[in-house]
RNA sequence: CGCGGGGUGGAGCAGUCUGGUAGCUCGUUGGGCUCAUAACCCAAAGGUCGGUGGUUCAAAUCCACCCCCCGCAACCA
């Protein structure tokens, strides 16, 4: 039976619609499936959504949506902007299947059976945004994503992940390829060697999710529910285990690095409980950072894949986030970086090569691939191009093959640069002016070498930029690319005679329009939330309180702006509080009283520059513990973006206690 | 000692795991070419690879210590 490769993506959840940072995880997957089926490997790609939890409870509600509408329309965005991008999955799970439900339930009671779940009770302090409970202390802040925890009890199942501690690290340590790359591995190992407590996986708050078998009342946690879709997806649980028996275990979980821990220890723990093989390779991939910042919605930094794909097309967003990035690294997106990348390696590179060979194939020899010649007119120099593309087909497929995408493509280009050297050396434009017998001998043995070397860099490239080569094979006259079989690429084959198709441009030049529509585009994207609401990225916490009465476009009334009392007062007494490094504690007197005030201020001024400075306070302000220390008010300062706080104040004399209004 | 990422020609980066001629893109200067998408080729200038020490025949790479920058979090009511 042939090889088989199953690869997977993380199923992305839904509480954010897609964008170029889900659209990465999965090209990557495309691209590397892509590449195994060219390789005559049965491939098995998955991706899909997961749409459990509170988290997407709480989001539709406050979308006025049913969990089940608000996940079917942000799923659905998934697989249109996926079917958009020609993604090549051959599966697309969704946790709200019946098909995973079903699964999820045979995992969990194999699991239980097995005698690894218990019941339990528990108190503790719980984070919604991050599902999971965190060891602070009531009030306290998740260390993860840094909102407040809500104290919790509940009954619930447990996971006797405890006693799977020794069997990880033998896992680790006998399988070093299980968790990649090595830094994340140590981490993982680290995490482990610290002990594992048994996990909560059960949740009987809310409702939104798979019930426990026999108990209903209890929802399956979120994240044992998500990982068993590489399992569920092949049909696990179900009658039909064909495919289940056939791929699983997965070859790749290709994953984010943000969530190696669920991967590498609980997803492998759940397995060893229920006797199941285990993937045999997990692989995190850094973070793409939009010019230096992490890319998050509050930031409104996102970048959306569309806006690449409606500019300059989908094998430019591929090619640059896989030639660009260092695959496990963190990479950085800019416009101005992709529309560089795109410019030189695709439009002056590759477009350019095919097209002036095409071009001159189709001049001198009427757009028949000529005749190499075997005379005298041969020289070393088509023989090193030949070498050349020996070396790039060999070490390109070692470096795809260990997942260094980006030295991989950098090295199909080096055919490229060497082959635009070998033109101009050995100018085919001159000899082509000449008739005589010899120079047209040498003529087609530099045309057949050139072709021969633009149809093995096409061949290669074509798993990462499938539709441009698609489009230069078939101008080569070559046919349809995705049947070529990979591992018979050799030098030399190009079928002489073989009649090119019209010759044109693949990659059209970008100028520097390109970036400023671009930006543009998603400046607008940004502004209108779009047709549907899109989801907020964390559900408020806490509900507003009642409804202000509010003017339609979203202005105040003057009744509004009274409930705000302002008020001049003088600072009295400054100093920084310990541990702190924005703030500073104050005592300021508003007439009426002396109240202490903590602000966010110490970075833009010292303390003792303050006393005795007048300064604007919203003085009926809740008051509120900062760092311990309580705070009754808040000082008014202009908030640059970016910049530091600049405190309000007044070019007269005021006196002390006046209201602001 | 909170977590993390960095420091390599003017800019942005790769190379560091596995030590051996410092590489790529852009930019600058000069030249070549006209087949090709204002593209392609050549040459030049430009580097204490953050610092110090160590290991080694050999260090950007391994070890130790240190300096600096940037996120994130704790705090910004």
């Amino acid at each position: 039976m042939s090889r088989k490769f199953y690869i997977t993506t993380p199923i992305y959840y839904v509480n954010a619609r897609p964008h170029i940072g889900h659209a990465y995880t999965t090209i990557v997957c495309d691209a590397i499936a892509r590449r195994e089926r060219m390789l005559g490997v049965d491939t098995y790609f998955l991706t899909g959504t997961d749409e459990h939890g509170q988290k997407i409870e709480r989001a539709a509600a406050a979308a006025g949506k049913s969990p089940q509408q608000f996940a079917d329309e942000v799923s659905a965005d998934f697989r249109a902007l996926w079917k958009r991008m020609g993604l090549t999955y051959d599966d697309y799970i969704r946790t709200t299947e019946d098909r995973h439900r079903r699964g999820v339930q045979a995992l969990f009671r194999r699991i239980r059976d097995n005698g690894y779940i218990y019941k339990g009770s528990y108190t503790g302090q719980y984070c919604v945004s991050d599902e999971m409970y965190i060891d602070v202390p009531p009030g306290g802040t998740c260390p993860e994503c840094g909102r407040v925890t809500e104290t919790i009890q509940e009954e619930n199942y447990f996971f006797k992940l405890s006693l799977f501690a020794d069997k990880l690290l033998r896992l680790y340590t006998g399988q070093p390829d299980f968790i990649r790359p090595e830094t994340r591995r140590n981490e993982v190992i680290s995490f482990v060697r610290g002990g594992l407590k048994d996990l909560s996986i059960s949740r009987s708050t809310f409702s939104w999710g798979i019930p426990v078998p026999d108990d209903p009342k209890h929802v399956i946690y979120v994240w044992l529910d998500a990982l068993a879709n590489y399992i569920t997806a092949l049909g696990f649980g179900s009658e039909d285990t064909s495919k289940y028996d056939r791929y699983w275990p997965a070859d790749v979980h290709m994953i984010g690095k943000e969530i190696v821990r669920f991967h590498c220890v609980y997803w492998p723990a759940f397995l060893m409980a229920a006797e199941l093989p285990l993937p045999q390779s997990i692989r995190a991939h850094g973070w793409l950072l939009f010019e230096e910042n992490k890319m998050s919605k509050s930031r409104g930094n996102i970048v959306r894949a569309e806006t690449i794909l409606n500019v300059l097309g989908g094998d430019a967003l591929r090619y640059f986030l896989l030639r660009e990035v260092v695959f496990g690294s963190d990479g950085s997106f800019s416009f101005d970086a992709l529309v560089q990348r795109y410019n030189s390696d695709l439009a002056n590179g590759l477009g350019n090569l095919a097209s002036r060979t095409l071009t001159m194939i189709t001049r001198y020899f009427h757009g028949q691939v000529p005749h190499p010649s075997h005379t005298a007119s041969r020289t070393a120099a088509d023989a090193a191009i030949a070498d050349v593309a020996r070396n790039v087909i060999a070490e390109y497929n070692a470096q795809f093959n260990q997942f260094q995408l980006s030295r991989a493509l950098e090295t199909a280009w080096s055919l490229v640069a060497a082959v635009d050297k070998y033109i101009v050396e050995n100018e085919p434009w001159a000899l082509g002016e000449k008739k005589d017998e010899e120079s047209q001998a040498r003529l087609a043995t530099i045309l057949y070498t050139s072709a021969e070397a633009l149809r093995i860099v096409t061949a290669l490239a074509h798993p990462v930029i499938p539709e441009a080569t698609a489009k230069i094979w078939e101008q080569m006259g070559l046919g349809d690319i995705r049947k070529f079989p990979l591992p018979e690429l050799h030098w030399g084959q190009l079928h002489l005679g073989t009649k090119l198709g019209e010759v044109r441009p693949v990659f059209p030049r970008a100028d520097k329009s390109a970036i400023e529509r671009m930006q543009s585009m998603e400046e607008q994207g940004r502004s209108t939330p779009g047709a549907s609401a899109s989801a907020p990225a964390a559900a408020p916490i806490s509900r507003p309180a009642a409804a202000v009465a509010v003017v339609p476009d979203g202005k105040i009334t003057i009744d509004d702006f009274a409930k705000v009392e302002l008020r001049v007062g003088v600072v009295k007494m400054a100093e920084k509080v310990k541990n702190a490094d924005k703030l500073l504690r104050l005592e300021v007197d508003i007439g009426t009283e002396i109240r202490q005030i903590v602000a966010g201020i110490a970075e833009a001024y010292a303390p003792e520059t303050l006393v005795g400075r007048k300064v604007v306070i919203v003085a009926n302000l809740a008051p509120r513990k900062l760092r311990g220390l309580e705070s009754n008010g808040m000082i008014v300062a202009a908030s640059p973006e970016g910049g530091q706080p600049v405190l309000a104040g007044f070019l007269e004399e005021v006196p002390v206690g006046a209201r602001l209004k």
